[in-house]
Parts: C-alpha cells; sequence; structure tokens
RNA sequence: GGGAGAUUUCCAGAGCGGCCAAAUGGGGCAGACUGUAAAUCUGUUGUCACUGACUUCCGUGGUUCGAAUCCACGAUCUCCCA
C-alpha cells in the first residue's frame, strides 16, 4: 500500500517553510525538505534553511546531510528521501515534502529510481566537455547525433552539460536517454503525493526576494561564506586534492559573494546580483511546476484553508 | 557668463546618409530539463490586418531621390573655464 505525502513547494520565498511548518503542526505532520542547498551543513542564512526556532518543534529531515565540499546528487536525494518519508508514514505522522528544487521533487512524485542504470563517472563527463570546448558545441552534439539520435533531438547543442551527459550515458551503461528514463520509471510508485505548488503575484514575489536578499545580508550572510569557503579549504587540504565540489558553492548568494571576495565586483554589485539571480531562479521554478500536470497551485491563504488531514 | 560634449527602442550601449525596427549585453516574458539543478540551455521583446504594412532613434524646421545618421534653432543633461 503505497504511502501518502503532502508537497509544499513552488518559487523561492514564496513562504513554503512556514506554510508547511503550519501544516505540520495542525495535522501533525513531518517535513522532509526537498532544497538542493539546505542539504548542506553550515550553509545557512544563504539558503534560507528554517532555524530551530523557526522549525517549532517539527522534525525536520533531509537538511544539512552533506558537507559543502561534498558532490550531492538527485540519485542520494531520492534515495534517502524516500527513506525518510517512508519512516516518518510509518510512525503514522504525515509526511510533508517541502521546497523548490524541481528535479528532486520531479524524482519524489514520479517515483523515478536512479539505481537502475549506473552513473557516468565524472571524468568522462569532464572529458566530453573538455572536447567541446576545444573543437565546439556542435562538434560534441555531431557525436551524441550518431550515438543517440533521439536525445540529439531532444538536447540543444549549447548545452554542453546535457549533451555530454547523454554521450557519456549511451557510452558507459550502453542506454540511449530514452531507454534510461523508462527504466528508471518502471517500478510502480510507493509514495503517493499531493502536490501543492505556491502561487504569488509576480511583483509581490521579486519584492519580496529583494527584502530577503538584505535581511541576509543583516543576519551576516558575508561571514557565513567566508566561513564555509574556509571549511572547503580546510577539507581539500586535508584530503590533500583541488576542490572536489561543484555543487555547493555554485548556490545563489555564494558564488557572487565569492566573486566579490575575489575581487571582481563590489560589494553593493554583489548584492544585486544576489537580488537579480534569485528572481531569475524563481522565474524557473515557475516554469518548472507549470509543466507537470500533477502540481496544483494554490495560494497561500486558499492551502490553510483547503487542506484537510488525510490519514 | 564663456567653451566642449551628450540625448537611440525597459536599461546600458552600438550605429555616423540607403543593406536600420535599429548590433550586443542586461532586464522582462515564455520555454526546455531524469545523477553539478540555486546548475545548464533555448526562444522572444515597437505596432498591426505580421513572408508584408505602419509609427520610431529629445523637439521643430531644413538639406537630400533617401536621414537615427548632415545643417539650423530650441530643450534637457554632463564636463571644463568663470
Amino acid at each position: 500500500m503505497p504511502v501518502k505525502a503532502l508537497v509544499i513547494t513552488g518559487p523561492t520565498a514564496s513562504g513554503k517553510t512556514s506554510a508547511s511548518i503550519e501544516l505540520a503542526l495542525k495535522y501533525g505532520g513531518e517535513i522532509i525538505s526537498a532544497d538542493s542547498m539546505q542539504i548542506y551543513r553550515y550553509m545557512d542564512i544563504g539558503t534560507a534553511k528554517p532555524s530551530p526556532a523557526e522549525r517549532k518543534g517539527v522534525p525536520h529531515y533531509m537538511l544539512d546531510v552533506a558537507d559543502p565540499w561534498e558532490d550531492y546528487s538527485v540519485a542520494k536525494y531520492a534515495k534517502e528521501a524516500r527513506k525518510c518519508i517512508k519512516d516518518v508514514a510509518l510512525r503514522g505522522k504525515l509526511p510533508i515534502i517541502t521546497g523548490g528544487t524541481g528535479l528532486y521533487i520531479n524524482a519524489l512524485v514520479e517515483n523515478i529510481d536512479y539505481d537502475t542504470a549506473p552513473d557516468v563517472p565524472s571524468e568522462y563527463i569532464d572529458e566530453l566537455t573538455e572536447y567541446a570546448h576545444k573543437n565546439g558545441a556542435e562538434a560534441l552534439h555531431g557525436i551524441l547525433r550518431r550515438e543517440d539520435p533521439e536525445a540529439a533531438e531532444q538536447i540543444h547543442f549549447n548545452n554542453i552539460k546535457r549533451t555530454a551527459r547523454a554521450i557519456g550515458m549511451k557510452r558507459v551503461t550502453g542506454m540511449t536517454l530514452a531507454q534510461r528514463n523508462s527504466a528508471s520509471k518502471a517500478s510502480p510508485a510507493d509514495i503517493e503525493c499531493d502536490v501543492y505548488a505556491i502561487e504569488t503575484d509576480r511583483d509581490v514575489l521579486y519584492d519580496r526576494i529583494n527584502k530577503r536578499v538584505d535581511e541576509m545580508f543583516e543576519a551576516g550572510l558575508e561571514d557565513e561564506v567566508r566561513r564555509v569557503i574556509k571549511l572547503c579549504e580546510n577539507a581539500y587540504t586535508a584530503y590533500g586534492d583541488r576542490p572536489r565540489s561543484k555543487t555547493a558553492l555554485q548556490a545563489i548568494g555564494y558564488k557572487e559573494m565569492i566573486a566579490y571576495f575575489n575581487g571582481e565586483y563590489g560589494y553593493d554589485t554583489a548584492k544585486e546580483r544576489i537580488k537579480q539571480y534569485s528572481r531569475n531562479y524563481a522565474k524557473r521554478q515557475i516554469t518548472w511546476f507549470r509543466k507537470p500536470d500533477w502540481v496544483k497551485w494554490i495560494r497561500l491563504d486558499e492551502l490553510r484553508c483547503i487542506m484537510n488531514p488525510q490519514g
């Protein structure tokens, strides 16, 4: 019998976090985060991770499960998060999945099993990426056209990342993108999700984002980023190699502060960029969640009324 | 008060007589997305009866077959000397 879960998603700063905590308190739920950056320890302010006080005693999972110098991926997330969800449900609590990372939400809702195919080694991807830089994106895409024409049809040649991965996929697993995709969806869903995305007027949302970035700075974002950088550097030297993860420090708010520290631009510019990129990101999130038919868009006030305890 | 320069489509900024509704970047809007996803990438962005037509490049007049581009006057702004 499938486990039931509630999903609260939407763009950044739409109020997911506080809404889901409210819901959890009301219906005896526990929260499973679906945020690709709140995964990381030490990155609290910049990722708008709910503080212990804000959590109001509601247990949270999938927060602080990786170090910023580590690599993380949807595959790991899906596996661990599913475990958490089932665990919560088993204890008779309502699993509430909250977060704005569309890919992660997608993996859970569409029950994508990443174990059906081995991962493509990153050295492989790097090699192909380098090839593209040397010979042009179209040259790389030409390779994909030969190896997996169907995938080439769908992936724009400028998207080196996805092109490289598709080629690697075919060469390493022998599967085309389509084959791998259908294989990963084969198993029946054991988690049944009721998905709500929080709808907000665009200008209101953009305004909230701007304000939130200001608040992050006031809360000490700059120091936090410095601390995280230091921790990463220490980790790298401890392991005796170069930075291995490109994931954590590419987060909005972090990469701009790093650029500022490196003298690429000033403090105010950094702040403006963080606001700008956050707005752009919100737009992308909205696009993502508009597509699937299983997403129900709902205003924050409506969400509070509509919800009724289900099981 | 005198001198120099500027004024371009949401912004920045090309254009310097026809190939200009006007490069490029940003923003906006729309879209793609299955192991870096807060990443990566795409389209579109004067108006319309939209393979064409119409109204634009501070304003007004002028020169030219033809102007965003040249001239005159005016407006605004910046800088330099007072």
